[in-house]
DNA sequence: TTGTCATGTGACAATCTTGTCATTTTCTTG
DNA sequence: CAAGAAAATGACAAGATTGTCACATGACAA
C-alpha cells in the first residue's frame, strides 16, 4: 500500500508515476526493474519516492491493482451474457476478449506477461492469488460434465492448467517475437484438440 | 569455447570450476548469476576466471555442453529401442527416462529450468537451437498418421509443442514447489487427453 | 510577517556487479 | 641451476543497485 504522502500527491503527478512505473515493469521482470529508472522517468527525486513507497514491491502492488482494475472494467463479464454456451465457447470468447484488451493495452499486459516470468518469492505469492481465479473455469466444465458433454472422469482442475498453461505460452511467444498472425487460429486448434480428448463420446 | 588455458588445467581443477558453475546456474538464472559466486566457490581468483574463460556466457555455454553430453549418455535411445511403439508411447518413456535422469542429476535439471526461464538475448537463442530437437518428434506423428493411428488433418508441430510445453509447465511446478507425487500420473492423464484429441475415430 | 508542518531533494553509505592489469608465483626447459 | 614462459593473484576502475537522512522549500494559518 502506497503512504499517504502519495494519495495527497496530484492526479496527474500520480498519473505520471504510475505511467513510469508501468514503463518500467513491462520491460523488465520485477526483479530486474530498477528504481532509479522510474524515478527518472517520472522526474522525481529518489527520496521523494521513499515518501510515497515502501519500497518496490509497494509501487508494484500499487501498479498491479490499478491495471486489474483496468482490465476488469473491460472484461469479467463472458460468463455471464452466454449462461447457456458450453465450457469451451465461453473459454475460447474470453480469450479473443483478452487478446482485445492486450491490444488496447500492450503495455499493462506486457506487465502481466512479465509477472508471469518472474520468480521472486514475491511475484509466487501473487501468481498464487492469481490462480485462484481459475477456480471457477473448472466449475463450468463440472457444469458440461453434469449436461453429459464431457467424460465424467476427467479431472477438471487439470484441464484449466493445461489449458492456462498453453495459453500463457502462445501469448509469451506473441510477446517475444512479435509475431502473433496465426495466434487466435492455433489457440483455437489447441483447444480443439482438447475438447476432443475430454468430450463424451457420442452414443 | 573457453580459452586454451582453461583446457590446460587439471582435470581436478577443471571439475571444480565446472561443478561451480553448476552450483551457481542451477541456484540462479543465467542473468543474475555471478562470476564472483563462482569463483568464490571453485576458489580461484578473479583474475585466473577470465584467463580461463571469456565471460559469463562463456562458462554458462561450456557447462551447457558437459551436461548435455552426459544426459545423451542416458537418454537419446527411447526412440530406437522400439520402432513399433506409437507415438505416445515413445514419449512417455522418454518423459519417464527424462524424470530418472533429473533425479539422478538434480543440479543440471535444474540448470536446464533455469534456462528455461531465462530471457535474456543468450539464452534465446540457446532456446532457439534445443527446439530444433523437438522436429523429430512431429516425424513420429506424422508415422502415425500414415499408420491411421492419427487424424491426418492434425498438425503435428502443433501437437508437439503443447506437450512440450505442459511438459516443461509440470517439471517446472515440481521444480519451485517440491512435491511430485502424483507427477507422473498427471503427465500420463495430460497425454492421454491429448491423444484423444488426435486419435483417429475408430471406425 | 512569521511560525509550523508537509513535502521535495540529492548527497551519501553500503553493497553489489564485471573486466583489466601490474605484479608475483610457479613451471618448464635448456 | 638459471632464465624465460606461463599462470595465478587481488587491487582497482567504473558502473550499478537500494534505502536513509539532514536540509531546503513552499503553502498556509495565525
Amino acid at each position: 500500500m502506497p503512504k499517504k504522502t502519495f494519495e495527497n500527491l496530484s492526479d496527474e503527478k500520480k498519473k505520471r508515476i504510475f505511467d513510469a512505473a508501468v514503463q518500467e515493469f513491462s520491460n523488465r521482470r520485477f526483479s530486474e526493474a530498477s528504481i532509479n529508472q522510474i524515478i527518472k522517468t517520472a522526474e522525481i527525486s529518489r527520496g521523494s519516492f521513499y515518501q510515497y513507497f515502501h519500497n518496490k514491491e509497494d509501487i508494484y502492488l500499487y501498479m498491479i491493482t490499478e491495471i486489474s482494475k483496468s482490465k476488469m472494467d473491460v472484461m469479467g463479464r463472458t460468463e455471464e451474457q452466454n449462461p447457456e454456451a458450453d465450457f469451451f465457447e465461453i473459454y475460447i470468447k474470453m480469450f479473443q476478449e483478452g487478446l482485445q484488451w492486450s491490444r488496447s493495452n500492450p503495455d499493462y499486459y506486457r506487465v502481466g506477461l512479465l509477472m508471469e516470468l518472474d520468480d521472486s518469492r514475491f511475484i509466487h505469492k501473487l501468481q498464487a492469488m492469481a490462480a485462484e481465479g481459475l477456480k471457477s473455469l473448472s466449475n463450468l466444465i463440472e457444469r458440461d460434465k453434469r449436461r453429459g458433454l464431457i467424460k465424467p472422469e476427467v479431472d477438471s482442475q487439470l484441464v484449466v492448467e493445461m489449458l492456462y498453461t498453453l495459453n500463457m505460452n502462445l501469448l509469451m511467444k506473441d510477446f517475444m517475437s512479435g509475431l502473433e498472425e496465426n495466434m487466435e487460429k492455433r489457440f483455437i486448434n489447441m483447444v480443439e484438440i482438447i475438447r476432443g480428448g475430454i468430450a463424451r463420446d457420442k452414443s
